[in-house]
RNA sequence: GCCAAAGUAGCUCAGGGGUAGAGCAACGCUCUCGUAAAGCGUAGGUCGUGAGUUCGAAUCUCACCUUUGGCUCCA
């Protein structure tokens, strides 16, 4: 394969998700997103920064958008009178509403449903509330099952309300726009049929839930879904195909990643400079196996409480051996092979390991959630006393990685101690003023979740916002109360007693695999020079100057630079054609005038030309290459 | 895992009970070319896998695999 075509499709983007966890254990039921995720407009990545006059816009939007929801309500109704009806909130960017429905939806229902919904809207119907007596309430919805639910889950003293609409009459809380006419019948657009589960429940009925956006006016709308269609570009999974960079491949498994060689040409690149990092901050690198055996998986308490989301156990000399989810563990290994005094502390261990986790099947998506993966993990374990510069240091070292990938605006999200936990709490205590301070000290925006860190330890995770205005969870800092203990795990101290060292679990880039997927969205391919799988080509204007395209490559590689020449038989046009769709930075373009000057025409992927001795070109490129810059 | 949709050449897709199609890419030849697609030709497919229905299946049925969109944003 070599020369891609282009795709077209439409479907929605997927909400950033994959949460990972680097340490400890627990079931996934512990995964907490940060508060303030959801709500907002256009992403808001850090909801609490939010001028007033922005939370009224969005609160306008989101009495617009649940109105909306009602409206698709009503015209669904028109076109399955015996629909049952559940919820249907506003969400970001627009709203949802689940139905029971007496046959499958496809998609040709949508614009039938659109235009039941333009009609009522035009209708200019109010929007009349009405508070209602419980029974009231059960009596109008009998038959609706759903409905009669939700009222019985209400508290008693809550009052309930009803909203009308035409015909059309919804138990809500409200508030709604004053009548139908203040909504835009071009301002709206349905998108999408899905699956829901009745209250996220996968034990309940599967409901059908209809997303739609809405906005102010059609031009927004416009907005929007030009916005979707450029995320569509960006898809990681298209410019994986159309770059060469990587594939997953069902004959060998789901969810396992092949880098090919130009995606192999990135993740060296970050990686190298990963090794070069760690090593300058003072860590050492550890290389541990990819399987251990079942004593290692109990002592860790992995088999009891995370045994779901482990790849089966290998049987071999009648020992079980399981294939590493986390690489802790193995670095336990390491430590409680020796035996350390506070004089060898703090201990940095690095180490990019590929763990294996058992994802469900419906969850696997492109490079961001996958069932093998690497992260670029390491352990600190310290003192007490060093606990805190520890943390300090990890955490300036983290936001120093993730600029010098181009992301500039990071936020944090501190985790605290939840119901059930491990530790006793002083070190809690200590651990979380520790990361809060931290957190200062560097100035960044974060928010807290109470009670939302794992039951091994508080955390914090930092949060990137992308060139598109999405927010990715990369970096993670977790303390870890319990394989200390799990595995009584000691150092000397000054006093010659044995005491419990401070372990912390960190991975700056999360994992290789979603970094990358991040890494070529953020982008859309187009890399800075260092990351680059091919940073110049260099074509000549006819075969006769085949030498010198020939003289300039081998001049540029004894640099480092990543060059190749195209030689083909192609037109100069069709070579630059193509290089351009592979978004190759620089390309030179050699013939009679370069080749008697010893010049390169060199033309950015930015479309810019210029004429450059050679010598001035290969500068450049190193410059554009040391600053980690775009073309 | 569950619901829905999809899987046809390396890529992007059309077709659809009766000999498998296009464009791009690949390969060959011609042209020797100055900044986003030269021309002609050749080759390329167990139509995701397996079973079934049928005289005949890529097409219809069933099962499985994989992919895609969703599955705690609460009346």
């Amino acid at each position: 394969m070599k020369r891609g075509g282009t795709a077209v499709g439409s479907r929605l983007i997927v909400p950033e998700d994959s949460w990972r966890r680097i340490g400890g254990m627990g079931g996934r039921g512990q995964l907490k997103t940060p508060a303030s995720e959801s709500s907002g407009s256009g992403g808001t990545f850090m909801s609490a920064k939010l001028s007033s006059k922005e939370q009224k816009k969005l609160e306008k939007l989101d009495r617009m958008r649940h109105s909306m929801a009602h409206v698709m309500a009503a015209g669904v109704l028109k076109l399955f009178p015996d629909a049952k009806i559940a919820i249907g909130p506003p969400i970001e960017n627009g709203f949802y509403y689940d139905f029971d429905l007496p046959r499958k939806l496809t998609p040709e229902d949508l614009p039938v449903i659109e235009g039941y919904m333009a009609e009522v809207i035009k209708e200019d119907n109010p929007f009349e509330k009405q508070v209602i007596s419980r029974d009231e309430a059960l009596k109008f919805f009998a038959g609706q099952d759903y409905k009669v639910e939700l009222i019985n889950d209400l508290p008693e003293d809550v009052e309930l309300s009803f909203y009308k609409m035409g015909d059309f009459t919804d138990l809500c809380r409200g508030p709604h726009v004053e009548s139908t006419g203040r909504l835009n019948h071009q301002g709206f657009k349905l998108l999408s049929i899905a699956g829901a589960y009745w209250r996220g429940d996968e034990k309940r009925p599967m409901l059908q839930r209809i997303y739609g956006t809405a906005w102010g006016d059609p031009k927004q709308l416009k907005a929007h879904l030009e916005h979707l269609e450029e995320l569509e570009k960006r898809d990681h999974r298209k410019l994986g195909k159309e770059l060469d960079l990587f594939s997953l491949q069902e004959k060998a498994g789901p969810g396992l990643v092949y880098w090919h060689p130009k995606g192999a040409r990135i993740r060296v690149a970050i990686e190298d400079f990963w090794r070069q990092e760690h090593y300058k901050n003072g860590y050492e690198m550890v290389f541990t196996p990819h399987v251990g055996k079942s004593w290692l998986w109990e002592t860790s308490g992995h088999l009891d409480f995370y045994a779901e989301s482990m790849y089966p156990n290998m049987v071999m000399d009648k020992a079980d051996y399981y294939a590493k989810p986390m690489n802790c563990p193995f670095h336990v290994m390491i430590y409680n092979n020796g035996k350390y005094s506070y004089r060898d502390l703090p201990l940095r261990w690095a180490e990019l390991g590929t763990v294996y986790r058992y994802e469900r099947s419906g969850t696997l998506h492109g490079l961001m959630r996958v069932r093998g993966f690497t992260q670029d993990d390491a352990h600190l374990i310290c003192t007490p006393d060093q606990m805190q510069e520890e943390i300090r240091e990890v955490l300036r070292f983290s936001l120093f990685m993730l600029r010098s990938f181009g992301f500039e605006e990071i936020a944090a999200y501190l985790s605290t101690m939840p119901e059930k936990a491990v530790g006793e709490p002083e070190r809690w205590d200590a651990a979380q003023a520790s990361l809060k301070e931290a957190i200062e000290a560097e100035g960044l925006d974060y928010d807290i979740d109470e009670g939302g860190g794992a039951f091994y330890g508080p955390k914090i995770d930092l949060k990137v916002k992308d060139a598109l205005g999405r927010s990715w969870q990369l970096s993670t800092i977790q303390f870890d109360f319990n394989l200390p203990d799990r595995f009584d795990m000691t150092f000397t101290d000054s006093d010659g007693a044995e005491k419990r060292p401070y372990m912390i679990h960190r991975a700056l880039l999360g994992s290789l695999e979603r970094f990358f997927g991040v890494l070529i969205e953020n982008y859309g391919g187009a890399f800075p020079v260092w990351l680059s799988p091919v940073q110049v080509v260099v074509i000549p204007v006819a075969a006769t100057f085949d030498d010198y395209a020939k003289e300039v490559v081998k001049e540029m590689r004894l640099k480092g630079i990543r060059v190749q020449a195209d030689l083909g038989n192609d037109r100069l046009n069709h070579k630059i054609r193509y290089h351009q769709t592979q978004k190759v930075p620089y390309m030179l373009v050699v013939g009679e005038r370069e080749q008697e000057s010893r010049s390169v025409n060199v033309r950015i992927r930015t479309g810019e030309k210029s004429d450059l001795p050679l010598d001035e070109a290969v500068k450049m490129i190193l410059k554009k290459l040391e600053e980690k810059d775009l073309p």
